[in-house]
DNA sequence: TAGGTATTTAGACAAATATCTAATTATTTC
DNA sequence: GAAATAATTAGATATTTGTCTAAATACCTA
């Protein structure tokens, strides 16, 4: 919970997991998106993948990552536990 | 958005709101269930007023504070956007 | 009005974090 | 094998943040 958060707590990785929801893409075409140096890129994506947001595939030079959204659903368990009057088996 | 995820960001404010869910209490008794020092949990109090997560209220020597789920339905919506094949009209 | 209680404000400080440049590793291609 | 490309690692730095103690403010009560 609290690395979700924090991990979350970032704009651009944030940012990140938005792109990754179209489609997955390699660490180039993510950095593309953002003013940010490469390497700054890099380690939201290293701390993205920690906290098992992404996951990553290295096919020879390109590292594909793809967004993971299982361990949101902890955040979202979080979440509805301050909604006590609803159906909390609602389809998620 | 960010706003709400800095405030979120951190335990001890996150253990506030939870002990907020059962019913409103008075900064001592809040700062009561915490090590911390009165002063922090004051702090944390503010930074949670200002993210509009909890309403503060004056009664004499004494302010109480309520929790406002409000605002996390915010970051419910940008949770749910990650889940586009579900049903984001459920009752929430 | 004096003293006590509840809470916040002010100011300092250590730890965490987001960023950068430079260097390194791994892979492809010529 | 050398050069080029993709990506990461390493190390430095400025900013943000959570915490503390001390002081201030507000309110209550005798």
């Amino acid at each position: 919970m609290n690395a979700l958060f924090k991990t979350l707590n970032d704009p651009t990785r944030r940012a990140i997991l938005e792109l990754l929801r179209e489609q997955p893409r390699t660490a180039g075409e993510i950095a593309e998106h953002f003013q940010f140096s490469k390497p700054t890129i890099s380690h939201h994506l290293d701390l993205l993948r920690q906290a098992e947001l992404v996951t990553s595939d290295k096919q020879g030079q390109f590292v594909t990552y793809t967004l993971n959204m299982t361990v949101m659903d902890e955040l979202l368990s979080w979440l509805l536990q301050f909604k006590p009057s609803n159906d909390t088996s609602a389809n998620l």
